[in-house]
DNA sequence: TTGTAAGCGTTATCAG
DNA sequence: CTGATAACGCTTACAA
């Protein structure tokens, strides 16, 4: 250890931890020692004795039907996360094994928790009403959700402004003309989802267009469902001119269900998504979509949990964070359409 | 603690450790005031006095150029890694924090990893000539690299095959009738950058095809690269009638492109990507791409680390998993377009 | 079968 | 200014 360079445990540590009370001159020695053998003290001892391992646990619960780290969502997530919180010096654990510790019984976030014994807690993917994540918001370890509208006495959450969102992206179909808008909603056990639901139905309300229960197919954010329930849509009697999809992956499966029956977008039906996902800009038609701002979440999270660690009695916070129009060729009016579609979609339906 | 539950600490720690020698009784009798307390052991000072943290540490290179974890990559990387030393018991570490322990010297991946004892190191997302790399993989520390083709006494990698890959989608392009090939390589600073680029090289070779430099086009793996150099591609006097882009963001770009110049994917030009990223399938046409296995890159890194964790002789394996081709429409010879693209082309150049 | 005690590498208290 | 020394919560000989 860097103990063996002539001077006492205790002083290696003042020095390390940059006490004031240490000569300069031994100050240099221990330093030179430390750098020569590239010295770092132990975590798990610090740990160990402070009662605080300088790490935040992550939870993302990564569930075998629907992969949820494999929503594109997240992996931004976590990038914000990992540098907000990485330039305060902690580090990031991320939970994988099921049976911390030693698994004498079942599954528990709180517990791996405090078996690594971590200052604070980031979760998302996970389902608000799963009793283990509830445990953990009636804990007294600090913790902010993602995406989940969990509160407790230490836990606060961000999300995005979803309705919010909605309402964006509702008048702007509004404003490009349409008036017969339906919406391919995200999974109802979801606040997001609920939220972009509600934030339709209001803006709906705001510009006294009539809302029409047949407007609204209930989708799960994924694919496979927005090309289902445009094909429902389209299938109508009175089909809609414009598309609200509440997921940008939803968005590219009403397109395609849109292409492939033989209509054009924008010019026939307007698509706005949600996300803006890596996919909405190279789509084409590209995306008109609602923008959330992932990075801004995740590093919202880990600044509102320094802000609980180094203040115990800090109100855990719930963060709205905006979010953005961003206009593209799926609800342009032809405007910025590089080709005529429009003259395709005509031939194919005369073919 | 427990251990103020009738017996010593050290009966404590041999129930828990699931020791023979402890009576039926007293087991039971520690094993019911733990699961009342809900107690977990503390792997501080576990992993002090054991030397060993159960931990896996993961250095994912967030640059703030091409935020690499932005590459929709390493997010399944991580769920197969994840998922493999989960149900070994052991939890990941992502390296956040640029002055671990206290920043008494510059940034060290190595003085990282011991800082926290981590057991063993997934490295994905670096520069191999980073010297702070070079100093891991000369540690004694186990590690294993993703899509890096790192090596050392204690250090392997897992890699996808991808000279392998890029020949499979030349020859598929062959196979179609095309004899125009050019391809739009990736960094080649990079090894999957370089490997792809041979493989298409060697498969011509293989093909009787002849090597034309005007064919090969430098891109980064980015979709603007992509475009760009589809772009020059399409201004040679004898453009290609195939492209073979190294990455299926890439290939995004160079779609654009063509779409942009009037003309079609894929009966004017065959288009193949790489990766196969969710964008691949939900592009218009769907891209024809040589998927990576990128759980089964993070499962086999984690299986392989694991394997060197318990057997300290073990060699470092380097390992290359195989690639498979993903025949979508943008290579289909309009067999399966599901619409007269073909026309539209054509009408939109008359036009 | 169980308890006692040493030691893992730190920080913190208290003397000197 | 610096050195002993007692925790921190565990595992592991060694005794009993």
């Amino acid at each position: 250890m860097a103990r063996l360079s002539g001077v006492s445990v205790a002083t290696v540590s003042r020095v390390l931890n940059d006490y004031a009370d240490v000569s300069d001159d031994t100050r240099e020695r221990v330093l030179k020692v430390a750098r020569e053998l590239d010295y770092t003290p132990s975590a798990a001892a610090r740990t160990l004795v402070m009662q605080r391992s300088q790490i935040v646990g992550v939870v993302l619960h990564t569930g075998e039907g629907h992969p949820d780290l494999q929503h594109p969502f997240f992996q931004e997530v976590l990038v914000g996360l990992k540098h907000e919180i990485g330039a305060a010096g902690y580090d990031l654990l991320l939970f994988a094994t099921e049976n911390p510790g030693n698994g004498y019984s079942e599954h528990s976030y709180l517990r791996r928790a405090r078996h690594h014994r971590v200052d604070g807690l980031v979760v998302m993917g996970v389902d608000a009403a799963d009793p283990e994540v509830l445990k953990l918001t009636r804990s007294q370890i600090p913790c902010m959700a993602v995406d989940v509208d969990l509160v407790g006495r230490r836990t606060g959450h961000v999300i995005s402004d979803n309705s919010g969102g909605a309402r964006l992206a509702v008048r702007h179909l509004h404003d490009r003309g349409h008036r017969k808008i339906a919406i391919v909603t995200g999974m109802l056990s979801t606040r997001p989802g609920v939220d972009r639901l509600l934030g339709y139905r209001a803006e709906l309300e705001e510009l006294g267009v009539p809302y029409r229960d047949d407007y609204v197919q209930e989708g799960d954010f994924y694919y496979e469902s927005g090309y289902e329930g445009m094909k429902r849509l389209l299938s109508l009697d009175d089909p809609p001119d414009a598309v609200f999809a509440a997921g940008d992956l939803m968005a590219a499966g009403a397109l395609r269900a849109i292409e492939e029956g033989g209509l054009n977008v924008p010019d026939d039906i307007a698509l706005v998504g949600f996300d803006d996902i890596q996919l909405a800009a190279v789509l084409q038609p590209s995306l008109t979509t609602i923008r959330q701002d992932k990075i801004g979440l995740g590093a919202a999270a880990g600044r509102a949990l320094l802000r609980m660690l180094e203040d115990a009695d800090a109100a855990p916070p719930i963060l709205t964070l905006p979010v953005d129009l961003v206009i593209r060729e799926s609800s342009s009016n032809g405007r910025s359409s590089r080709r005529p579609r429009k003259d395709r979609a005509q031939e194919v339906r005369g073919a």
